[in-house]
DNA sequence: GCTATTGTTTGATGGGGATCGTACAACAAT
DNA sequence: ATTGTTGTACGATCCCCATCAAACAATAGC
């Protein structure tokens, strides 16, 4: 493994991400739902049971700008995602957020979809 | 009223502001409640069953910057403003956006205040 | 080893938004 | 008319964020 002890500048992956989160704040829940990329991301994960592979969702947008919207979401605690071969398995934390905001993702997967990304911007 | 026929240069109120407009989609709806300031006003409004005056509520911010959010309120349809003499009465329009979007007005306001002004901004 | 696949990190860029100060609008009252 | 009060518009500034391209991480399989 000598890529662990030759690192270009402080370069690696950050573990703790996979450490699921607790679910964040009112303003910060809206802030991570309030974007039209993630908030596409989070009804797709809601209509599907089995967790799904980050790059099986949305794909009017990079690789790099869905991982970062994925880093968000998991920040917020909205998801958590585990490892399997190369992949990473989205989930939605249903129940967590259920308690810590009850009604929200109701509410919010229950309103008609208005803006897409593409309406947006 | 000379002050109608003289404007500097196209500098003029925009009185159609005060005709509330349809509560907007979702993503324009989060984007609205997700800034610790405008959260701060829509509970503060909620808890009063009267409309209130703009100058009463937070004042952690300059003047401007009230109008400047409450004009994002309006917008998105979420508040309205009725003139009595030199103030705006302003009120929550609940039913509204409760039937644009069911619940999601309940879980913002369940939710608890962790994020204020002073923590976020 | 090499190669392919999947996702992450960095750096750069562009746009939008939150904030403020200042000037103005609109009305009330004297 | 003048003054006071309340809110709005404009311009400037600053910072955050969404986006991308390119390089890397981590695993799987040959």
């Amino acid at each position: 493994m000598g890529w662990v002890t030759e690192l270009p500048e402080g370069y690696s992956y950050d573990k703790s991400q996979l450490a699921p989160r607790p679910v964040a704040g009112i303003t910060v829940l809206l802030q991570a739902l309030a974007d039209p990329v993630r908030l596409g991301l989070v009804r797709d994960l809601a209509e599907s049971t089995e967790p799904r592979p980050c790059g099986s969702l949305v794909q009017s947008v990079t690789k790099s700008t869905l991982s970062h919207h994925f880093k968000v979401l998991r920040e917020a605690g909205i998801i958590e995602m585990r490892i399997e071969g190369t992949r990473k398995l989205t989930s939605l934390r249903r129940a967590e957020l259920e308690e810590a905001c009850p009604g929200l993702l109701d509410s919010v997967l229950g309103a008609p979809v208005t803006e897409t990304a593409a309406t947006l911007g």
